[in-house]
DNA sequence: CTAATAGTGTCTATTAGACAGTATGTT
DNA sequence: AACATACTGTCTAATAGACACTATTAG
């Protein structure tokens, strides 16, 4: 039919499939602090996700993830990138794919298929250049054989939602997550949520992944509170130290004036294998 | 601007960025036994993926994983379905996204992102209703701290690739895959293969996915010869019955004939958690 | 002194790894 | 009997969980 790659190319017809448009929603993960009354407590630390106010259709006046369409001359994971940078002026950012969503209807416009990303930051880099309609909200994830059950909380607004897990066995994917209550959050993006809550739950005992939500310097007890909060639930001292001993490395600097004793300052140690 | 939804929806411009194609691949994994002549020992078993003869332009003559276009009209995880179901004849199979793969110039025709997905197969179900021009080659694979070589073996041809892998520490995804020799095998497919088998090596372990690879009825040394393919290395037999003694319940059935003491055969126990 | 966090020692329980042994078919 | 696999008992090493203890600061 073609002798050559070059004369089947040149006859190639890009039309023969309707095209259809892809876009990208970023799920920006960090950790805030809350100020602390009593001098001598630790400041209490929160998991808290980047949500943006849509002010144009569809879904008008409901948060989403920050997102956009991906442009044809532009790599998929470039586009991430590219709106990462608009909407926190960072880069250099972990960046990981979470999943790709493409129900025939999942969009009211038209046919958008959608690669969602999982991005870590560290809060600390971020000196309040949030674009004017963008609002940290706190995570609480609560998740049970059956149900995950989020509430996302900005200190003005709570929005909570509700996935019920489906248990497939053996025919497909682990679990179907199903979207059981929503009403303020936009698209699927509570499937995009949870989704990159558990992926991050798993990582981070056996990855290095959290460093990337941790400034430079750290205190042990910060660290183990990061664990915590992505966790969900309380650690013991001891064991949290061992586990993480060969990931981090004690510097000569420390930490004081919080009414107890002072602590150690350590470092993320890029540990090579041994 | 709009004063609704339904106003803002008729006025959309789908054509506001430019439409692109979307294809999936399929990573069809399995597990196959070779004729022994010794009539005391087990058949040995090779890990093994089906792939495709293209016989069109582009990538001409060169092997891939079965693929397609997504119907404009069709969810994105039906295509997938829809192609395993024309290669194989099969379908309720499990079927699992890996990535999304969207560099611009992946595909010589013309900008084309490709969702992956892997299936794993009990092969003794596919009655040698294979396409023409599709064949099972038995995997080998070699993984250290820095690359990847894979060795694909249908008895008429060998192929082999290898991959780089490049640490990112922090700033990225774990490693970056890139692709180092190779030149049998189309597009991206070898990222494609790295990956699925990569993952399935991890889940193995924490999932039951393998029990899609079984028959109903399967010997505990056979399970344990698949879990040894899969994972590329020996096991001790105190270990794996350990592990697996709850996933699986003993049936009265029991195979015999192999000139040694014959052995119970087992059932995949569909397991609540206790 | 007190409240609060920092940091360590050690016992126990659970799990993983290793090896050696017994059991039982077919030719 | 010999070979090959089936299956189990048990010791040891490594890891995870729990608790109690000491250390040190600001007020």
């Amino acid at each position: 039919m073609y002798s050559s790659e070059e004369e089947f190319l040149k006859a190639y017809d890009p039309n023969q499939f309707e095209r259809l448009s892809m876009t990208t929603d970023i799920l920006i993960l960090s950790v805030s602090s809350e100020e602390e009354s009593n001098y001598r407590k630790l400041s209490k630390k929160y998991f808290s996700v980047l949500l943006v106010k849509r002010n144009t259709y569809p879904f008008k006046d409901k948060w989403c993830l920050p997102g956009g369409f991906i442009r044809i001359d532009e790599n998929l994971e470039d586009a991430p990138k590219r709106i990462l940078k608009d909407e926190t002026n960072l880069h250099n950012i972990y960046l990981e794919q979470l999943y790709t969503y493409g129900d025939v209807n999942r969009d009211p416009r038209m046919r958008i298929v959608s690669t969602s990303y999982m991005a870590l930051v560290d809060k600390t880099k971020l000196k309040d250049t949030l674009a004017p309609n963008a609002s940290w909200f706190n995570v609480t994830y609560l998740e049970d054989e059956k149900y995950i059950d989020v509430t996302l909380d900005n200190g003005e607004e709570v929005i909570k939602f509700k996935i019920g897990k489906t248990l497939k066995e053996l025919t497909t994917d682990r679990y179907k997550f199903t979207v059981l209550k929503n009403d303020k959050l936009a698209f699927d993006h509570p499937l995009v949520i949870a989704a990159g809550v558990s992926r991050l739950r798993n990582k981070i005992s056996y990855t290095d992944i959290v460093f990337n939500m941790m400034p430079e310097y750290f205190t042990l007890g910060e660290l183990q509170q990061v664990y915590e909060v992505i966790l969900g639930k309380k650690l013991l001292d001891p064991a949290f130290r061992r586990i993480i001993a060969n990931k981090v490395e004690k510097t000569d600097k420390v930490q004081s004036g919080g009414g107890h004793r002072p602590s150690a300052l350590f470092r993320y140690k890029n540990a090579k294998k041994n």
